[in-house]
DNA sequence: TTTTCAATGCGTAAATTTTACACAAAGAAA
DNA sequence: TTTCTTTGTGTAAAATTTACGCATTGAAAA
């Protein structure tokens, strides 16, 4: 490098990426919006190039508003992937072939499936709001659980696996579940969240005691009737408080 | 990008770079590497891009041992910077003009300062270990005390603000010390490090205690002799439980 | 209509963790 | 020899976290 610059930038990495996992939550389980490529059975995870007039930040943001319909969700990175065989883990040629069969041969040339780094981001979004879009190199878009996620194209499952300890660790300081939760919501509602993304059992009266004690909840003169029990009581994050909350950082400490 | 797939790629970001912030810990002082470009009195951290054959961990471990001259360091990756103006933070233009007069005019031409995203990585070094070494684009290398930093070129501030908090939050979550200290070093000496970093004190009991309680240290039958006070005890840590607790994590509840 | 069953609402005591705190001894410098 | 700074050491109080049971509700089943 230090004799000849130019041939030295012409041996370096040109080409950034960008992958969301996108979380939601339904029937008491975390789910995550995948997405099948043209023609073929492989998915992936959403993603996408960013644009030279924007930031990383505002490339995940379209990309989300693309493949959710959603405008405001909660969006973080939370790792760049730069390994050089991240595009190898999974029978990428077979599938490069098939797609050219979509597209025609040659189409990709010097476009896709070559080496990239990716910037991961995830995203927490109400599941029920969601109204899944897939791209142009691909036919379907939906929510799988988090379980029976496949072997996913590139290195997404271990993008995924890597999302999930994020959210983990963003969940032990700080509150969650505005982004994740409808509006209003029982009790032992937002306790499940928890014990689903943390993967434990809580204690029902120390788990209340412990989110009232945060103050960014709001009891209301309403309960969810429907089941064979007794009615719980509905919530609701008081907005202001939970940003402040948000902001300050809470210690989960169960 | 729904109608031409070559179009909209050449509307993409094609740059990836990376930067490093080096911690060290002298006098009682965390201490970071900066570099004075050529010719200016303008600073930035160190860094460099990803070479094709190469994953971003590899290249931040090169850039690091080219400018130290050691080969083991701690790294971690903290963040990817991806701001549109994140190189027009600063007064680039003139530092571009200085640069032409000692580089040659036209000579950074499509290859530095372009808009590029950038993995941010921080290390962790013993301070009298390094040997500073400027790089082909600098002639100066040394340390600055952090609270002596100057502005610096780009986002460069903003990224040791970043890291520092980066390091904050391993501190409470995982031992420190071993990539920061020398191999044998006093209880004072390393609470003294923990708060550093941490920018509050402890009592001294309660930190040798929490301290102890992690086995990880070994107390040595030697002391350190030549101030004019009781010679503490040094200590060691012990490499292989470091090591595991590394890995398992510890939590600095103080 | 009555009974059953699963889930909810609610408070206190025990265990653990964290914090606060003081005095004697060492060793160089004055 | 005295002074001064820093070290080594343990216990009690406070705060936090964990454990735990019973009466009530409401739909479903009998």
């Amino acid at each position: 490098m230090e004799h000849n610059l130019k041939e030295f930038f012409d041996k370096t990495l040109k080409e950034v990426s960008l992958d969301c996992t996108v979380f939601g939550f339904h029937e008491g389980e975390l789910k995550v919006l995948l997405l099948r490529w043209k023609g073929t059975d492989e998915w992936s995870l959403p993603g996408g190039h960013i644009l030279l007039d924007e930031s990383a930040d505002d490339a995940a943001n379209r990309i989300l508003t693309q493949r959710t319909g959603l405008n405001d969700v909660y969006l973080q990175q939370f790792y760049t992937f730069g390994n050089v065989n991240r595009y190898v883990y999974h029978p990428e040629k077979e599938l490069l072939q098939k797609l050219e069969v979509t597209f025609g041969k040659g189409f990709f040339e010097g476009i896709i499936f070559r080496r990239v780094v990716s910037i991961g981001y995830f995203a927490l979004v109400e599941f029920a709001q969601v109204q899944p879009t897939p791209d142009w190199f691909t036919d379907e878009c939906r929510w799988w659980s988090l379980a029976d996620v496949p072997n996913l194209l590139f290195d997404h499952n271990e993008m995924i696996e890597r999302a999930l300890k994020a959210l983990r660790q963003r969940t032990r300081n700080h509150p969650i579940g505005y982004n994740l939760l409808p509006e209003k919501f029982t009790m032992p509602e937002l306790q499940r969240l928890y014990e689903t993304i943390l993967d434990r059992q809580f204690d029902r009266r120390n788990f209340q005691k412990l989110l009232m004690s945060y103050d960014i909840l709001e009891r209301l003169d309403e309960k969810r009737v429907g089941a064979a029990n007794k009615s719980p009581y509905l919530y609701r994050f008081v907005k202001e408080k939970y940003e402040a909350a948000v902001l300050e950082g809470v210690s989960f400490s169960m």
